[in-house]
DNA sequence: TATGAATGAGACTTCATTCAT
DNA sequence: TATGAATGAAGTCTCATTCAT
């Protein structure tokens, strides 16, 4: 989709970015000649494809977010059965949260991008569509719960609905922010925690 | 606690900082000068306190959340009853959220507060008292709820009973960041919603 | 003359400098970029032609003033009379001087087209050909007069005439440049007025 | 005037200006750190008094004018007599052209600084006040030729008159501008000159 | 102790020039 | 021959930090 969208340069440009990001350096303390040696390009190219740094690095981010929640997406879709689906959501979480780069956990989270990256408020568009996809997935989960018969139908309204399942899973997000608190517990059990959290809040 | 540990000059400066966040200044677009004048201080006094501007910020920040952690803290111990004390707690976070400084947000939905800004990595011991405390606020929620037969005693183990807690919390706090989708929820029914999950998950 | 010497490429690209600088933009603030886009090429193909912008600039400006002299010469000697010719040397002057490009009024009235683009400098003989076909102008210009018996031969010394010449011209230059000091007067008052200081000038 | 109206250390980085101009660089190549070195401030220090550095460049050619035009003002005024007046207006001129800065040159000559500089449009009306200013020198020359029965009372318009100093005063500053192709002309012919033909202008 | 004028390192950005096509 | 994408040197400007007062 965005592969369309964007030259070979431009990605080359996005993919120096999120390189920078994904070794954790912060977008405020990315530098123009940091982009230039990630990317392997000049410092120029950079101003011949985007106005400027920041937009450069709001446009990675969203094309960062753009490819993972696409490709969160058809991995969902693609396993069957309710509680497939739901660990394979989870396994995603903790896949992103082991890179350094925060912006699907921030989007997952707190919809709070614009503020970890002041210029993104400018996209707020693109954004509310990754949102858009994120509830699609939501609704879909449901649906195939209340199918094989884990989840009752009807329980709640929609917002009850949504906001259970983005507890859940922020929730097990924070399992790998804490994890040095944490340290008794493993993976597996925390997935089968917030499982258990999901069948119980939908029934 | 923290108003011994300070000068008055120090907290003069960190009030400072925390009206500059407060007004949606991201740290990092912060500058010295900008300090200065919302401290109400010369450029240089800054200098005298802290050793860098980064220093200076960090340790608003942690300011800020601990007045704020302590602030919640009684705020919370002095309500009497579960329901009371948690929805005390959802209109502490509501409160946080109104203000434009994501500190709290971020310290309760991710213990991110380093990626939000960096310079906060060296001080992470001071962040895991932050976190004592508010595992301290979730043992104590929980035994007023079993003492009240509210919630089932022992019900999973500690990390299902403290993650379940900070699932409903981040989730409710997420109500406020998608405000503009949510817009037939009001804060009311988000909070009885939240709390509806709450003693779902913990029966 | 110059039609000759240079090819039609080069002749394209000159011209795009002076479109340019008709369009009132300074020499200095020329981009290449902007020559390519006027002279409907491409950027590398300037240094085909030209070792640098400013020997692409310079030769313009010199190729323009060349095309100006030669033709304010031809002008002046095709009308008969010689106040014809000289009311015909304001006309040209007045039309010079609607156009934005300034380099035949300050070839005219300081000689100080280098100042005015430093990298002239190198081109000193050229310049001083222009000058010497502008004095041989005003040689021909005192010789009608003289024949007409409008003007009394040997006044003063070679100097003292072609002084005169100059300075009425340029005087007459200036009441374009102040046209919004000297509003009262129009262009045909400024004429009479000009010629009236040269009869008296050579008599 | 304009001491009491600048800073010391505007005035200081207006003669850093100032002086590159007389050393022969064009505004246009001046480079931020030239300035800062010919001012010996730091290139900070510039951007604390002015906006730009065109704007600096721009007060600093301004500043330079209102200097020179305010000195050759008290100069003229002092002299006594018509033909000691325009001398010494000749002698300023002469002075002018010495010195490698071609403000008071150009905008005797053709009220161009504007093109000279294009960022002076910007101080249009600062312009004009020179302009006048020199107007009622022209204005008190006259008067002094006429008392003294030098030159003819109510000869031509005020056009004609002002034109004819005008006029006469550039072309003396042609004089130096060509004094490689005027080698046999020294400058008190040609002052003398300048004075003949002044004299039969206005007679 | 407190200040803010001054500094200059280092950031972003532009654009003349090159060179593979 | 002609091009324009790519480059990186060099420019402008910002701002954290210093230090004389």
């Amino acid at each position: 989709m965005s592969e369309v969208l964007y030259s070979e340069k431009k990605i080359a440009i996005f993919n120096g970015i999120i390189e920078l990001m994904e070794k954790g350096i912060n977008p405020y303390s990315i530098k123009v000649s940091d982009i230039a040696r990630a990317a392997d390009v000049g410092k120029g190219t950079i101003y011949d494809y985007f106005a400027s740094k920041e937009e450069a690095i709001s446009l990675a981010i969203l094309y960062k977010i753009d490819n993972e929640v696409e490709a969160a997406y058809s991995r969902i879709k693609k396993k069957k059965g309710f509680k497939e689906k739901f660990y394979e959501g989870l396994y995603i979480i903790a896949e992103c949260m082991d890179d350094n780069m925060s912006t699907l956990r921030m989007l997952l989270s707190l919809g709070g991008l614009q503020e970890f990256y002041e210029y993104l408020r400018e996209y707020k568009c693109d954004l509310s569509n990754h949102l858009l996809k994120i509830h699609e997935l939501f609704d879909h989960l449901l649906e195939i719960g209340i199918e094989e018969g884990i989840i009752v139908d009807k329980i709640g309204d929609t917002y009850y609905r949504n906001m259970v399942i983005s507890s859940v899973t922020i929730g097990f997000s924070q399992y790998f922010h804490q994890r040095n608190f944490n340290s008794q517990v493993n993976i597996e059990d925390a997935m089968e925690a917030s499982y258990r959290l999901l069948i119980k809040a939908l029934n």
